[in-house]
Formats: C-alpha cells, structure tokens, sequence
DNA sequence: GTCGGCTCCAAGAGTCGCTTATGCTCGCCT
DNA sequence: AGGCGAGCATAAGCGACTCTTGGAGCCGAC
C-alpha cells in the first residue's frame, strides 16, 4: 500500500536532488526522509532512487512514481480545500499564479473586489509565463493560472483538459518613438514598419511578431529582446526601435518618449485563467474566477 | 492531512451503508472504522456522515470526498499497478552500453533470451568503448555497461565501487595472412612475430599488445591503428601485417584470407558487466546481467 | 417486552514514525 | 595529500497512533 505522505517526500527528493534539501523543504529532519524512502521502496518492491555519491537520481519506477504523485496530490488537495470551504472554515485560499502584464492589472482589481466580497479568503500570488504557469496548475502548486494565447486554435488542445474561462481579448498596438514618421498616423500598416528595427517581448509574443510580419510579407529585424515590457516601452522611447506589444502590457507603464498607434490588420491575444476541474468546484477559486471574469468586463 | 486510508475507508462505508458491513468487507473490526471515521471528521474538521439510527448517510462534505476518493484512490492503484509491472518484469527498460564487439556477439543472445523470458521489457543499445562507457554508467545515461580488462589486478581500482559480474575470459589469438610462414604453424611464440608490421586495435588493446611484446623482449612496429575490427582482420588478409586480436572480436568476422594461430603465452581480458550497486536491485537491470551471464557460459 | 444488530466507549498491547546522536563516505578546498 | 564540510545511513529511545478486546447504550423488529 502506497501511502499519500510517501509521494509528497519522493517528489521532494526528486525536486531538490537531496534527502537533506527535501527534508528542509518538508520541515521534519533528514533520517525522517531516509526512512520514508527506505519504506516506500519497500512497498514498492524495487528501488525507486540511485544514489550515486555526487547526487541522488530516480530509477524508472520512481520517475513512474513522481509522475503519478503529481495527480494524487493535487487530487488530495483538491478534495481538502473543497472540504474545508464547505466546511465554511472560510480558511480557504487561493493561490494565483500569473504572467506579469496580467499581475499589474486584472489581479488587482479582482483581488480586492474579491477581498470585499469575501473576507477571510486569502489569495497567494506568483508570477510565471503560460508555459511554467500551467505546469505549476498541473502540478499542484497553484489553483487558478492566468494565461493567454495568439489564435484560438493553436495551443487549445494542451488545455483541453483544463477549465478554461475567457476574460478579454487583448489588442496588439504598436509603439513608436515621438518624433518617428509614423508617431501621429493614429493607425499604419504592420508592413509599414518592414524596415525598422524592432524591439520584442517575451518568447511568445515574439513568436507570435514574427508570424504577423511573415504574413505582411517581412522578416522584422529584431534588435533587443526582453521579458521586461516596461524595459521594451522604455528602450522604444529612447528612439531604438519601434515594437509591437499588447495593449495590457503597457496599461500600467507611462509611455514616456513613445506614441501608441493602432496596427493593422488587428491581431489580439486571448488572455484567460485556467484551473483544474476539480478545483473549480472550490468556491473560492469559483468566486476568483468570477472577480477575473467581472475585472475583465469592467476593463 | 488526509490519507488515503481514510479515504478508502470511507468509500467503503458510503457503499456498504454501515460501518459493521465494510468493517466485514476491509477484514478489520468494527471499532477500527469508527475510529478511522473519526479521524478522518477530525481532519477534515466538519462532519462527514449522519448516523440516522437506521442508517448512516453522507454529508454534502462527505459526497464531495467520496467523490474525490474515487480519482485519487484509481491513481494510487494505477500507480501501484505501473510499479509492480516494472518490479515483476512485466514491463520496464534497460539501457545497455556495450563495446563493438560484445555487441555483436554476447548481446544478441542475451536479449533474445531476455525478451522471450520477459516479454514487455525493452532493451535499448548504444556502443562505446569502456572508458566511456563506465562514464556513462556514472552518470546515470545507461544501467548496465558491458566492458572488459586486462590482467585482473591492472583496472581493478577504477571499478571498486560498482558490482561487477565476470561474464568469461577472452583469448587473444593470432591472425597472419594466408601464405604466412607461420599460417599454419597452429601455434607460435609471440617473439617469433618480432619483426613483423603489426596492425593493432582499440587503445586499451594496443597498450596491452605493447606491454605483450616487451615481456617478450621487443617492441612492435604498429602500421596501422583502428577501432574496427573487421577492418584489422582486412588488413590483414590484405597482406598488411599481423594482429594479435581478442577471439570474440573476430567470432563474427570472417577471415578472408588471414589465419589464426595460437599465441603464446597465453594472454586473456576479462569480459564483465557493470551496473551501480543499487541499480543491481533493479529487476530488469538483474535480468540482464543473468541473460548475459548464462550467454556467455553457452559461447 | 425482549432480542438482535449496530454503534460508541475504554483500556491495553503492539506497531509505527519521528528525533537525537553517531559513524561513514564522498567531494572539495587548502 | 590531508583536513573539512555536506550528505546519507544506522541505532536507540520515545511518543503517538491504531488496532484489538470487552462492555454498555440505543433503536428497531418480532
């Protein structure tokens, strides 16, 4: 018989790579974890983890084990929240994980409407890139991930077995420094821009540029690129380059030096939170993703 | 903390209606379900289960865990199930480094005997001389390395901290062209081939060789150099030179126009298997080194 | 009214798991 | 090459837990 307690000290060890870390990270001391692995093993009826002086890996039983850990747990946690919010504890949190132009603007107005309608819940927050994102969902380390995508289609079926919850499409505008042929167009053509030097956002997003510009028939020329939206408006600013960014990215960033025009054809991005089935029963990451939902109209 | 335990106990009691029937159906008493109920209230920290004199019925609490019971309590088993698959052979992989000419000789034999003792298992095999292909066991990027030595005492150091299994000893024999003047000696003093143009193998082989002739009071004159073996015993039936070879290297090989004598002194390697002293635990990895085991005894 | 089944309660014994303490090996740095 | 720190294994001791046995209370059925 397998116990629960059992996986949630494999996956740490074979997170950390150490007894030592795992029983750091636990909270209990490290002969505890030696012990449990030891007996785990044993109701296994074969070693689940090589020790190797330098490191500890996981043989393929254990990689099955971690693997099937993941599920169990979140299922465990999953039935203990949903419990303890029935059982009007009202101790139940929500953990949110969100990219960063989402973290500066949803998340706020639907935390505190949230915290307005429902004292005593508390909300976690984290901020990951939609790849990353969804794994920490699938792993247990979250409840609710705001994620989006370009072009309903193209990444639907790695959520298909995920809640997914619609919040707003959000535009792609250009950005263009003051003083630039362009800076009073109000709006151009994205071939317009064909020989400017670009400067792109996140991997994604600059997936997502070059594709646009290959349909406009160009190949932009990008010249920095950086996770930081505010860095992107900033060096736009300072006359580097022109970008093409979503409109959420730059809502809490005051484009200084740099003009905003609308780019054509319009391309926009679905943002949208993501949570397990299960936990969407939980009333609190319900009432999270109606505030996001709720944020997302009011935007 | 929930267990699954509990859970386990509880699905029974929701089926069975009382805590007597699935005390009968668990084979424990019935004081050891109600107390595991109680628990399990406890942890929960709200009732799960009315007990209506008649009958005991669940709680919405309790529906929503049972609910969940049912997904955490199928990974468990699932999860049991893919183990016990791998530890009872049923399944599971073992990756087997292996140099050229073992590869081409000991192995086919054995894994042939291993699928069809254990079918479900897959071997896969990569070729690398030993001083990798240890490495590569250290490192985790295979299980069982199939490697040889010379002289017992010379590598024995090196290999001190892994299970070696003696697989059987290797003779090296000698191979001159056809119309030699000792292609049909059938056995020759090594010093006899003192003056010849030698055509030597793999490094650890060559120094073996060298090491060979000095003891015999000369040293070789090494024409030519290369890993491949067949290419060796070309070279030779070429009229290129001689070679002393291990006999597995050219088991496989035919021998067009070259002979093999008998060398003496006698000089052997050692062909083995290694694995890491916790994967020899692993029962796929103990099958192989038996397959590989009862191949050699059958060459 | 009595009986049978079910549940809860209490006490005892055994087991289990954690912690502290100790020894050992390995890798690293001097 | 030697000392040092980190990590893992092991042993003993202790507390907690869980199961069992035995007994009592409760309700429905005959």
């Amino acid at each position: 018989m397998i116990e629960a307690r059992h996986l949630r000290v494999l996956r740490a060890v074979a997170a950390t790579g150490s007894f030592s870390a795992a029983a750091r990270e636990l909270g209990c001391t490290q002969p505890a974890v030696s012990q449990q692995m030891k007996a785990l093993e044993a109701s296994a009826g074969t070693p689940l983890l090589v020790r190797t002086g330098r490191e500890t890996r996981l043989t393929q039983a254990g990689e099955v084990l971690v693997r099937h850990a993941a599920g169990i747990l979140a299922g465990l946690t999953a039935a203990e929240e949903e419990v303890a919010a029935i059982a009007g504890l009202r101790a139940g949190r929500v953990r949110l994980v969100s990219f960063p132009s989402g973290s500066s603007t949803l998340v706020p107005t639907a935390l505190a409407a949230l915290r307005a309608a429902h004292p005593g819940t508390r909300v976690s927050l984290v901020e990951a890139e939609p790849p990353r994102s969804v794994e920490m969902l699938r792993d247990g380390d979250c409840d609710v991930a705001l994620a989006f995508r370009y072009g309903a289609g193209h990444t639907a079926a790695e959520w298909d077995d995920l809640v997914v919850r619609p919040l707003l499409a959000d535009r792609l505008v250009g950005l263009v420094p003051e003083g630039h042929r362009l800076a009073d167009a109000g709006s151009v053509e994205i071939a317009e821009l064909a020989g400017e030097s670009w400067i792109a956002g996140c991997p994604r997003c600059r997936r997502q540029l070059v594709d646009v510009c290959e349909e406009a028939g160009f190949v932009p020329r990008i010249d920095f690129a950086t996770d930081d939206y505010p860095a992107v408006v900033g060096l736009v600013g300072a006359g580097l380059g022109v970008a093409v960014l979503p409109e959420l990215a730059i809502e809490s960033v005051r484009p200084k030096g740099a003009r905003t025009v609308t780019v054509e054809p319009a391309v926009e991005r679905e943002i949208v939170a993501l949570t397990l089935p299960d936990l969407a029963q939980v009333p609190t990451v319900a009432a999270t993703l109606d505030e996001l939902s709720r944020a997302a109209t009011r935007a």
